[in-house]
DNA sequence: ATTTGACTTAAAGTGGGCTTTAAGGCTTAC
DNA sequence: GTAAGCCTTAAAGCCCACTTTAAGTCAAAT
């Protein structure tokens, strides 16, 4: 397949295929008068780099997760992969929940801001200088 | 007080206060031989801006609740003002809960994926085809 | 023969929120 | 008079995940 088949089976642009295999998230498949051809399993491939940005890995953790599988006979095993997952999985979940934390501090803080009853900028500022004493 | 001294007080790099007025966040102060001379109003206008910004919103968004008043008179009365926190402030809140519910949608899929047992990348591949199918 | 459509590349652009750089000016202290 | 230390500007750089652009190649259809 071509890379424009590529794209409208994935769901993804073309120019995004072409900066994954630049940066070395996905193999360099074969060419045919210098046009990339690719069998169905770079789909597998591109299925699971977007299954793991929609976890909110970085490319660049994805990368650690399946990149060091450029050949992909070798990333289709996926007994060492399965490790390093586990591993990322849980500092991203701790991530996400210092994420979640710190949302819910805007959270709070826009329901007091909600209920400003400051008569001017400088009485807002100075109760905002006041909490960050606390 | 020159721009440096307002940096210490403030605790923001001179880089960023001037930016600040470049994009209409604070107004154009006074000058002595060309160089930027403030007092101490504008103290309030950056915590102001910290606070906004400690909530999620955008220097744009920013702009739109305070940025109408680069004349710190007009600023400092509050009362229009109050107006416009109150609905980005609703609304923002909103898209932080969104926010929220897609972290949490993460943090279950992530949850799962630390238990896959999928033999190859395929099968994984098949399987989270069949999930955006649910 | 030429048009259509899909592909190729390297390089530059996007957005947000700044920082950094380069080149210079002005004041104060020695 | 010269060095230190503050300030000035416009323009470019940074990060991330791409997209867009410009200029070109190639095969099939008309």
């Amino acid at each position: 397949m071509t890379i424009g088949q590529i794209a409208r089976k994935s769901g993804l642009r073309a120019s995004a295929i072409r900066f994954y295999e630049r940066t070395g998230l996905i193999p360099k498949p074969s060419r045919v008068n210098g046009q990339r051809r690719y069998d169905d399993r770079v789909l597998d491939c591109l299925v699971l780099i977007e299954f793991a940005k929609s976890c909110g890995f970085t490319l660049d953790e994805i990368r650690q997760l399946f990149g060091g599988f450029t050949d992909l006979g070798e990333f289709r095993n996926r007994t060492p992969v399965l490790g390093r997952v586990r591993g990322l999985a849980e500092r991203k979940i701790h991530e996400l929940d210092a994420l979640i934390s710190r949302i819910e501090v805007m959270k709070a803080t826009l329901a007091r801001a909600e209920r400003c009853r400051c008569v001017d900028a400088e009485e807002c500022a100075r109760r905002i200088r006041g909490l960050a004493e606390c």
